[in-house]
RNA sequence: GUCCCCGUAGUUAAAUGGAUAUAACCGGCCCCUCCUAAGGGUCAAUUACAGGUUCGAUUCCUGUCGAGGACACCA
């Protein structure tokens, strides 16, 4: 992208440049250039001058008056004012912004792309729900969020790999094969002699009976054909982890979510990861043995509480693969780990990374990062609903994407900051009026599909337009979103949090549909009808961009 | 009890420590002979409470109140 439209960064050095010039003693103080919310107060404000008053003992204003005779002059600064208690004021040439236009078009769906990542690995785990049953909502916020945050990533310059963690042992799985095998065996959970921790959902029936069928399974990293025989419980349980790890690839799929890593819990067992960690953790004396239980010393690294590694029965407790797992995930070369999980799992964070630092191996302090999502609530009618056929006491991921469809469902789950807490109004989801976000931003690309169907011209020749003729009420808002888009991009991918794409498309449909019902474009001034059409191309391009990131569709019709 | 998160118009939500707190929905009024009215324009309405840090606080800190979540030799 031309360094010409990074504005924001063109006016940091410039502002330094200036800092040096007037204030060559003070300590540093980083620039700060921000987009003032008042058009009156110009398209971007520098606060220096009050952050300099003080160590320069003079007045703020004073300050702006050096640091703008000082400041090395522009081309796309059209004039700089004082204003309130000593902010500067830059308001930016029509000229330069209207550049913005030609660089959309020419960049197309690299249009955002930042270098921020420098092409560092990083690696985002998320959903990494354990095969006992279908995906439920909250691992469609998972999905939904990791997903789009993988994608701000990539646009940012991350090399991202997406990684999804589940343990195919252990009590759980140990309770799947038991509630299968009864299932084969005729007994439901209606039966008196249904074991509490069964699982009640009618998708055990499904599993039993395609076992007894013989039936057999593909998922992404799992294959298996059954023996049928019901004694067999470790045929059940490898059928059974197969059966639901294809359904919830099915889900993810249909949720337009895709895997490049699956890891195994087991596999940290029987590759020796989790003895070698253990063995680490004890040669680093973090460790002690009490009340016949390993314990690891995490007070020494923030904890409130010691935590026990290795139970009296000889088991370890679940916190010891994960940390192998993310010594695993270190030796691998991954600069940034970030895990999106459900709000539960917070307790994990202190203990994992206390573990990693007990290891010494040089990972930083703060790795991995977390994103934690707090809870999914469904409503219909403006009721509650809990429950689902399928699953039986939850609702299913698939539910959501049938009944309202995956782009709005990506794009509800993925619009509100991870950390509070998410109403999903089915009603909402579904309504097609300006109070459902989704159809608002498609019918905005919509509309622009539909404009540029009827001119019917080459393309390529609004690479041509004379974009110096868009200057009007309408069109400025619209070249400053535009412009703005790359900077949203290294918010999001800075503060982890892709509901920020989200409202910016919000924002950026708004002043589309305001231009469109004040203009037209298909108008018989040739040069007019190229710049418009052009503004307007570049508009359906960024929406397109935008919606890519959240995994949300841009249809040309509607 | 300890920890985490949240508290903003009637409702749902925005706001990297900045200037007059921003939208949508609901309610009132207005705009289709016109490229998609699934749209636009316009009016009214908000930072839970009390302190503190700061030139400046919705944002940071402390406390109170309120909603949700997590506590284990479970995973």
């Amino acid at each position: 992208m031309s360094s010409v439209l990074d504005f924001r960064s063109h006016l940091s050095e410039l502002f330094a440049h200036a800092q040096r010039a007037v204030a060559p003693d003070a300590i540093h103080i980083g620039i700060l250039i921000e987009r003032p919310k008042l058009a009156a107060h110009g398209d971007y404000a520098c606060n220096l001058a009050m952050q300099l008053a003080k160590p320069l003992r003079k007045s703020p204003r004073d300050i702006a008056q050096a640091l703008i005779a000082a400041l090395p002059k522009s081309d796309v600064i059209e004039k700089m004012e004082i204003a309130g208690a000593g902010f500067i004021n830059v308001f930016i040439t029509t000229a330069a912004k209207q550049g913005v236009v030609l660089g959309v078009l020419q960049a197309g769906e690299r249009y955002g792309h930042i270098h921020l990542g420098a092409g560092r690995k990083v690696g985002v785990e998320f959903v990494s729900a354990n095969p006992t049953g279908p995906l439920h909502v909250g691992h469609g916020r998972g999905a939904a969020v990791g997903d789009s945050l993988c994608n701000v990533l990539h646009a940012a310059g991350w090399d991202v790999t997406r990684e999804f963690y589940y343990n195919d042992a252990g009590v759980q799985i140990d309770n799947l094969t038991l509630s299968v095998q009864l299932r084969r065996k005729g007994i439901t959970p209606d039966d008196p002699s249904w074991p509490e921790a069964g699982y009640r959902g009618d998708y055990i029936a499904d599993i039993a009976q395609a076992y007894l069928a013989q039936e057999k399974v593909d998922a992404t990293d799992q294959h298996v054909k059954p023996s049928g025989d019901v004694n067999d419980a470790d045929a059940i349980r490898h059928f059974s982890v197969a059966y639901l790890r294809r359904e919830q690839d099915l889900d993810l799929r249909a949720f337009g979510v895709n895997f490049d890593v699956f890891a195994l819990e087991s596999a940290l067992y029987t590759d020796g990861k989790v003895e070698e960690t253990v063995n680490k953790l004890i040669a680093s004396g973090h460790t002690y043995e009490q009340d016949d239980a390993l314990w690891l010393r995490t007070t020494d690294f923030g904890d409130d509480k010691d935590r026990v590694m290795r139970k009296s029965d000889g088991t370890y407790t679940y916190f010891v693969p994960d940390v192998a797992y993310h010594l695993d995930k270190w030796r691998r070369g991954f600069v940034r780990v970030i895990n999106e999980q459900g709000a539960d799992h917070h307790s994990t964070i202190t203990r994992v990374r206390a573990g990693l630092q007990a290891l010494d191996v040089g990972i930083p302090q703060g790795w991995p990062d977390y994103v934690l999502h707090q809870m999914v609530t469904v409503l219909r009618d403006g009721q509650e609903v809990k429950i689902s056929k399928r699953a039986g006491s939850y609702v299913t991921l698939r539910d959501l994407i049938d009944e309202v469809g995956c782009d709005a469902t990506r794009y509800f789950l993925a619009a509100r900051h991870p950390d509070s807490q998410l109403v999903f109004d089915i009603d909402l989801a579904k309504s097609k009026s300006n109070d459902n976000p989704v159809y608002y931003i498609q019918y905005a690309h919509a509309r622009i599909s539909a404009v540029l169907a009827q001119w019917g011209g080459e393309r390529k020749t609004l690479l041509q337009a004379d974009v110096g003729l868009l200057s009007s009420e309408y069109e400025k808002p619209l070249l400053q979103q535009l412009i703005d888009y790359p900077q949203v991009i290294e918010n999001a991918a800075q503060e982890l949090a892709p509901h920020l794409i989200a409202f910016y498309l919000k924002e950026l449909a708004a002043d589309f549909h305001s231009y469109y019902n004040a203009s037209r474009f298909l108008v018989e001034d040739e040069a007019i009808k190229l710049a418009r059409l052009a503004l307007i191309a570049a508009t359906a391009r960024v929406i397109r961009n935008g919606l890519a990131i959240l995994g949300v569709n841009a249809p040309a019709q509607m």
